[in-house]
DNA sequence: TAGCCTAGAGAACGTACGTTCTCAGTGCCA
DNA sequence: TGGCACTGAGAACGTACGTTCTCTAGGCTA
């Protein structure tokens, strides 16, 4: 076997793992049909991935980095600290308007996994708990108020069911507004 | 069998479902689980609700009913417009404080089967239309602008989500406070 | 009292789950 | 070349699902 292919069949895995949970829920994707889209053995899948749940974790890391990287690259847009906490929004507009947005991946997970699998809800909590603390950062630094953050931050949770739900992205322009508003009275 | 027992039974078998569903989710709970919690034959729960799904759906019709006797009771409370609107904060607030509070049961289920299921998601979001154009009534009622009624429901999506994932209820007063700032730059 | 309708209890059905095991095939080193 | 370690494909396992069916018991009418 080539050296590094275990690192290519583990993306591999995740990515399908990723398109399937968020597209269908986790629950009504059985391992069965992840190993036909990820095309890997049965045998591969368990030895990579143990268990489903540990799958799932694996996935949910790999999410809040890339939720991560999203939220930096919208912070390190050029201007004030107004504009770079409006970027965020922007961003989420953009997400919103692709095809196969289905909400947020935490969120959703959460609701079905939450009341029964701790160490789900943990991680999920530790991702939301990150978002408004980076925010609660930029925001000290501009010299705004701590109360600030949290209300950036429940913008963008709202916006997110609310585009999923409604299965339009107005939502993202909605907080966008709001926030601006909430940070023009604040800074 | 006594005239109304239907009826009787029916509250009975809904009433557990919303509590098994509500706490562990929809695909979590069988129907023998069901219907040991409810106290009824597997017979009867057939008569009464031919399949899941059904069920599933008339519980959201029937948590949709106790939102709207919830939101109604705070926009009823006295004072201004803006303390009419800012009460729904405060019961949302009661609510997160809930022992058993584990996040709006539409949002929690949208998750788990909006992608699979479209006559659950349309309910959700019929349901989620109806509490924003409520807001827009007693908005527009205020001679305040349209554009703040998204905003202030956003403002509640949010703190549900937040609430359930942190597990406290502190973004009640959160988003509270935001939407007295909309509020007041608005009207 | 005899016969019938309905009820509850739960066995049974077919399916699908998460996970483990079997087995034939393949490349590798002695 | 022969034996070994590992592979992919998928059968098999035990369980649990949503739903239907069977069976026994009991109350109603005649």
């Amino acid at each position: 076997m080539p050296v590094g292919a275990d690192e290519e069949i583990r993306e591999q895995v995740l990515a399908a793992a990723d398109r399937l949970f968020y597209r269908r829920g986790v629950q009504a994707v059985g391992m069965d049909a992840l190993r036909t889209e990820a095309g890997v053995s049965l045998k591969r899948l368990y030895q990579l991935f143990p268990s489903k749940e540990g799958l799932v974790e694996e996935v949910l890391r790999r999410r809040h980095q890339a939720w991560d990287d999203l939220v930096e690259a919208a912070l390190a847009s050029g201007g004030t600290p107004r504009d770079r906490l409006l970027a965020v929004y922007d961003m989420l507009s953009r997400w919103f308007d692709e095809d196969d947005f289905r909400g947020c991946v935490f969120i959703n997970t959460f609701g079905e996994l939450g009341g029964a699998a701790p160490g789900i809800a943990g991680i999920v909590r530790e991702h939301k708990a990150q978002f408004q603390a980076r925010l609660a950062e930029l925001i000290t630094e501009a010299g705004g108020p701590p109360a600030l953050a949290p209300q950036l931050a429940i913008l963008a949770e709202g916006a997110q069911t609310t585009a999923a739900i409604a299965g339009t992205s107005d939502a993202a322009g909605h907080a966008r507004a709001a926030a601006a508003t909430l940070i023009d009275a604040a800074l």
